[in-house]
DNA sequence: ATAGATATGTCAATATAACTGACCCAAAAT
DNA sequence: ATTTTGGGTCAGTTATATTGACATATCTAT
């Protein structure tokens, strides 16, 4: 590996801290919020992806998710008991199931969003947009690598 | 708050997702490394930070952690029956305990890690170091607001 | 039409990592 | 001398994930 200045093993190492810090803090805020609702994590970030991927498949979930049926399941179905989300059947292959947010799921995630934006707002309102642009660049680099 | 184009609620939302991805895909790496230790994540979080700052105390740890004294005591059992760190008193005050690696878990850190930084270094070996530089600064400012 | 593949659902057991609450000791701070 | 702090531990519980097996409905290909 080209020993570029700012890809010294000490530098990556501080990327791979602050990613841990990154994450967790960003999903710790709304905790307070999901508890009212007995729900966790798990649940919040289920409830994340199906809002910015409205009629997804449960596939589609499991690969964003990278966790096994089994564990989605119970997620999904605590979901639908809290008649957050709802199942319709799939309109081309009638065995897939495309996973909706119905009134009160939105209204719960706006509720979580609400908590959880001022985290990342705040961090980038006095940021240039290149900065957010390039912060956007390497983070999908990343995540595609 | 101000409508700045590149902080509107969408790009927000797409930064949770992403920040998600990233962390569950740079700790997800090394899992087999682990493995072969009988060990998880929560061991490989501890000992990466232990690495980045030795002789770091319990509290220190647990700040950084933000986990209970008791999950944390379950990880330093398992590293320290392992061989991987060591505690010794604190210097300056010997109720505080400092934590150390010694060789056979610099050994552990330097397998994880070399796995581990193959995908951060990818995605930063064709940015610039203005990107690199702007990438640490947002994420800064995530962590830190 | 039928055979095989695919998408999903579910049962059961287990693992991992966290939690709460209670209590202890030793050393530092007052 | 008393209180506070740093750390350790026991016990029980919760949250989230796993593996493995099996079931059903639907689609695809022959």
């Amino acid at each position: 590996m080209r020993d570029l200045l700012y890809l010294k093993d000490d530098q990556i190492k501080d990327f791979i801290e602050q990613i841990f810090y990154a994450y967790r803090d960003t999903y710790s805020d709304p905790k307070k919020i999901l508890k009212k609702y007995s729900f966790g994590t798990a649940h919040h970030r289920a409830i994340h992806l199906i809002e910015r991927h409205e009629g997804l498949t449960i596939s589609d979930l499991l690969n964003k998710l990278k966790i096994t049926k089994q564990s989605l399941n119970r997620v999904l179905r605590d979901l639908i008991k809290n008649k957050a989300i709802l199942l319709k059947k799939g309109e081309v292959d009638s065995r897939q199931r495309q996973i909706f947010l119905n009134d009160r799921g939105k209204k719960l995630f706006d509720e979580i969003f609400l908590e959880q934006k001022k985290r990342i707002y705040n961090a980038l309102k006095n940021s240039d947009s290149d900065s957010v642009i390039k912060f956007k660049n390497v983070l999908d680099k990343i995540i595609n690598e």
